[in-house]
Order: structure tokens, then C-alpha cells, then sequence
DNA sequence: TTGTACGCGTTATCAA
DNA sequence: TTGATAACGCGTACAA
């Protein structure tokens, strides 16, 4: 409650004087008006107005992040790792979710720049042919221009530094390591129609041989549906190789659900490796979602700082997968009763 | 990069007027002027600052949530649902992670009445025994004081209305239902120590009859451990009820990879519904996140409205658990040669 | 209906 | 070493 011209009345110092020894100015000051403002403030409980002086020095400490849905762990770890390295050295984070799209992260960017934030994040993927893209080129330079270092999680069709890692390698290391397993048939769920991180992921997965695609998503239920749709054909790949966790563990459960053994009849897997995949032993790929976010963090703090940043990712193999030659061939050998029955249910 | 005054000029108006055109003030203005501005206000892109606004209201369009994890998807489902409305109103989500603890919160508490927050929601539970409780009190009575709405989404112990739902009633009712199922022999894994929320949930499993309980928290890491303990027993026992999902989901894991049958030979249950939960078909209770999420965000928009709300839950019964009728039962006949061996993994 | 002027709490410049 | 004082951008009595 107490402000800057409280202090100075209380301690009997000009007001310009309690700012110097309040916000480490480097300004010489006398030892004894010092102790004298520290005394005041300590008794009347001084605490410096962030709006004041963000107002002044038109930069606050805040670090906005743009994220699709913070509910989904991939975005919740970024947001992580950004608050953490900002909370450290003073900086409030503010998690905003635009899962309507690039016309909701405009909307976001201009708020954040309403509050004069030191650092803006996008840490979701930009899309194709995205009618506000232009418009939100546009705002990002401004911001930019009004001094907000804006760094950018993932593929964007804006003038921002990157910190990201390498999709297409990701999708594509783990399909090699699917085949490298012995599977040929390998069907890839597709990620969301129209964004750039899913071009990529399919693009990894066509450069590993990868040649069998269906209609995916990032989310649960559009797993479950891609698990349907490859149930209702007469045979099943050898493995599937989803476009994220979280569809992965989606067709997962949808094949467990069908009697389908996995990964006896038929190995799964994902990218991302957020926390549940964990939880159910999916092989994914392992992603430095915390790392990113802590990056981004550091380059708001430390001001632009040079180009784009890659990082590294790494194959996580766990018990959705297994080697082909450790279990019975159905094609190979001749065909069980038991090969055919597990699909149906019950 | 508009300021009003550059409007004003522009327009050849004064400034209040602007300012009383630009934000729909009650105070009249001819309807040529209010044009005039618009169009200026057009022109030059004016966009209103909202650090000087919140300097002169003395309120800024900010929520503060303030969580122990966003990462936990039980927190991050408030997260979601106070940002939902909050958006909508225009208002921003800062999240604040305080695993920390309480001093964290009463750090990020201070941080955010310098922002001249206009709410703050604390999302997670209060402890026994804290030794900074009071300290919190206080701050948070002050930032009351200074016109913040407080609100608290569980057992806290400052001054503040709460949303909650009832923490005994669901331990108790999931227990109740494992009991119904005609399981005996349950055991409960403790959450947190020191935990509220840990106390109520553990009450509730009493009270329905529980007896058997093991340290455990709410981490996968916390079941998996809570599990090796029951593995290492002489007997298992029929069901398992975890304080929430997290670690109900680490015991299922755990027990599945030493070649325990689940729901076969025993049930496992969690609290809170979050989506892992769906994803690994837990059998759990229902809890109105997201729905405390956003009264809490209208609570803040609407002023200090009324008392304490406490939402409903909501049993969630799946696959993690079968009724003791439907299975062999190991006790009332001869056991098997298979009830034993499963334990030993490989 | 419009304009003037003060205050919000800081920072920063320039004198003293 | 210290102190006035002018911004920063806006809301709002009060006056015209």
C-alpha cells in the first residue's frame, strides 16, 4: 500500500532518493539516508507498483505464452519450463490459450502488448494457408518493434527466432526404429489437418519408407476413430506409427479394447513423450518440451539473442513395441484359429 | 504505439473526450466528435495501455491462479477453466507454479497484488502445521483489503470463499462402490502428508469402512512404490483405492508389470477424473475442475459474491475394476496353481 | 457537450 | 550526494 512519496515523507528524504536505494540503482547514496529509506520502507511495508514502473520503463516483467490448450501436456510442460526460469528472476507468466486458432493468438499478442510484455511465446505450430497469418506477421513485427522479444516453439510464418527441435527427424527416427524391428506394414496416423508440425511429422515418416496413411489428430478420440478405421480393414499393419502421444495412446486403448494384442500382434507408437505416455509404457520419442520452454524464457530475459535453436530429441522405447521376429508370425506361418478371433470384442 | 493524446490531436479533440469515446463512458458526446475520434482512433491504430488504466482504476484485468504444478493435469484443467471465462471478459490468466509451497504462493501472491491483480485463485490445498500460514493470511487479507477478489479451490486456511467439491464424500463414495463391488480387504494410498486435501480423502476412506492404509502422494512415482510395498506382503489385497488419479495410475502400472491381473485379481481406483485417467480406463470419481475453474474466474469478474459452493462429483466406474462375484475367488476355494505365480514378473 | 487539470507511482534528467 | 520535476498514458472531478 505504501508508495515511493510515503516513504519519503516517513524518512524525511526526497522521493527520487527512495527510488535510488529501493530499485538498485547504481546512483551513489550516503550510507545513513540509506538505512534511513530501508528503515522507512520497512516499516511502512513499501512494495514498488509493477504497473507504475512498467508504465515508465515500458517494459513489465511478464512473459506471455500463446498455447493451443494448456491441458494438453505438451504445452503444459513448455508453460513450465518458461515459468520456471521467469519466476526465478521475477517474471509472471501469463499461459494463454488460442485453441480457436491464429485469430485467437492475435488477439492474445495484442493483450500481451497491451501490458507492455517483456517477452512473447508461441509455442504451438502455425498452419497453412492461414487467412490472419499476414495480420499476424504484422502485429508480431510490431511487437517486436515496441521492444517485446517474441520467440517462436515450433514452424511459424513469422520473423521470430526458433527454438524447436527436428520434427521430421523425429517421426522418421522413430519409423526406422519400427522397421528396424522387424515391421514392414507400417500406417502412419496423419496429425491435424493443415498444420505445419503435422506436414513435418508426415514428411519423416514418407522419408523412412513409410508409405500407408490415415486421417488422424492430436487429441485421444482421434486416435480411438484411426484405430476403428484400421479395424475395419481385413488385416491389420504390423505397427502403427501415430503423429502424437496422445493419438497413440487412443488407438491403443481402442485395439486393447478389440482383444488386440499389443504389442504381441501389433506394435504402437507416438512422438512427444508427455507424461502419460509414460503412464501406459508407450514407445515414443522423447522431446525437450521443458528445455524449449526454459530457452525461450532465457532469450526473452537476455534480449534477442542470435538465431535459431534446434534441439535434440531421442527415441524412447518401451513396451508398445516389439521386434517382429520375437513373436509369432500370422503371415508367415500358417494362420491360427486364434489369429483371426481377438478382433471381436468380449 | 497510439497514445490518446496522439488521438486527440489527430482529431482536434481534447483528450477526455477521447478517452470518453474510446471506452464506452456514460458521459454524452455529440455523435459528429464521437465519429470524428473513431476515426482517428482508426487511423492511427490506437490501442489503450493497460498498464496506465490499471494505474489510475487500480485494478488490472489480470487472474492470477496460482498452482503447485500446471504440469498436473488436475491444476491445469482449473488453469483451463479460468482462463476460458477470463478470456471472454478480456480479462489475463497468470499461472504460478508454487510446488514450493506456501512461502512460493505468498511470493507469487505479493507479485501479483503489484500487478494490482484483480483476482486470485488458489488452486491447490492448504497444510498442517504450515509455519508461513499466517504470514499468508495476512497477505492474504491485505490483497482483499486492497480490492482483489481471493478465492480458494480447496481447504485453505485464510479468509476466502471457496468452490470446492467434497474430498471426504468422494473417498468415501469410491470406497463405498469398491465395497459394494464385494471387496473386503482395501487398502488406501495416503496422499501428500500434510495435505488438507490428503486428510479429507483419507477421512472418507474411512469412514466408509476402510481400514488398511500405506503412505503413497500423488505422484506415478508415489503408486508405483505404494504398490512394490503391497507387492512385497505375503498376500495383495482385493482393492486398491489411491488418493487420486496419479498414483492410482502408478500402482496399476507397477502391479501389471510384476503380471498382476487387473481388475482379474484385484481393483484399483483413483479421484479426480483427470484425463489420464480415460486414457488408461481407471475406474475413479468425477470432480468439477474445470467447472470450479470457471465459477472461480466469474466469482473474481463478478465482485465477492456470497459464500462457500460446494459442487457435486460424480462416480466414474471403468475397467480397472470388477466385482468379486464375477472373478475366481483365491480365498473361498482351493487356490489355483496361477494364483500364486503371476506375481513374479517375467 | 467539451475541455482543463490533477493524480496514479515510477524512472530519469538536470540542477544544486 | 541529494532534490525538483518532467514524462509515462489514462480516468475523472470540475469548470466552461
Amino acid at each position: 500500500m505504501a508508495s515511493l512519496s510515503d516513504i519519503s515523507r516517513h524518512a524525511g528524504v526526497s522521493i527520487a532518493t527512495c527510488s535510488r536505494v529501493l530499485n538498485g540503482s547504481d546512483h551513489p547514496v550516503s550510507e545513513a539516508t540509506r538505512t534511513r529509506v530501508m528503515k522507512a520502507a520497512e516499516e511502512l511495508g513499501y512494495a514498488p507498483s509493477a504497473l507504475a514502473r512498467a508504465l515508465v520503463t515500458r517494459s513489465s516483467r511478464i512473459i506471455g505464452v500463446i498455447v493451443a490448450d494448456i491441458v494438453d501436456p505438451y504445452f503444459a510442460e513448455i508453460a513450465r519450463g518458461v515459468e520456471e526460469v521467469g519466476a526465478g528472476m521475477g517474471y509472471m507468466t501469463m499461459v494463454c490459450s488460442a485453441k480457436a486458432g491464429t485469430e485467437a493468438e492475435l488477439s492474445h499478442l495484442r493483450q500481451l502488448r497491451d501490458y507492455h510484455a517483456a517477452g512473447i511465446v508461441f509455442a504451438g505450430s502455425g498452419r497453412h494457408n492461414d487467412p490472419s497469418a499476414h495480420e499476424l506477421a504484422d502485429a508480431v513485427a510490431e511487437a517486436h518493434h515496441r521492444g517485446a522479444v517474441v520467440v517462436a516453439l515450433a514452424q511459424r510464418d513469422f520473423d521470430a527466432p526458433r527454438i524447436l527441435f527436428d520434427n521430421e527427424a523425429a517421426a522418421h527416427d522413430i519409423t526406422a526404429h519400427v522397421r528396424d524391428l522387424g515391421h514392414e506394414r507400417i500406417t502412419f496416423v496423419d496429425g491435424p489437418e493443415g498444420l505445419h508440425t503435422s506436414v513435418l511429422r508426415r514428411a519423416g515418416f514418407t522419408r523412412a519408407g513409410g508409405r500407408d496413411r490415415i486421417p488422424g489428430g492430436f487429441a485421444y478420440e482421434d486416435g480411438v476413430r484411426a484405430a476403428e478405421t484400421l479395424l475395419a480393414r481385413d488385416e491389420l499393419p504390423d505397427a502403427v506409427v501415430a503423429a502424437n502421444d496422445e493419438a497413440a495412446i487412443g488407438v491403443l486403448m481402442r485395439f486393447r479394447e478389440a482383444g488386440i494384442d499389443v504389442p504381441g500382434e501389433i506394435s504402437i507408437t507416438g512422438i512427444d513423450d508427455t507424461r502419460p505416455a509414460r503412464f501406459v509404457g508407450l514407445t515414443t520419442v522423447t522431446v525437450p518440451l521443458h528445455e524449449m520452454g526454459r530457452r525461450a524464457a532465457h532469450a526473452v530475459l537476455g534480449g534477442p539473442n542470435g538465431g535459431d535453436v534446434v534441439l535434440p530429441h531421442q527415441l524412447a522405447p518401451r513396451a508398445t513395441t516389439r521386434a517382429r521376429s520375437a513373436r509369432s508370425d500370422r503371415r508367415s506361418t500358417a494362420p491360427t484359429p486364434t489369429a483371426a478371433s481377438p478382433r471381436s470384442p468380449g
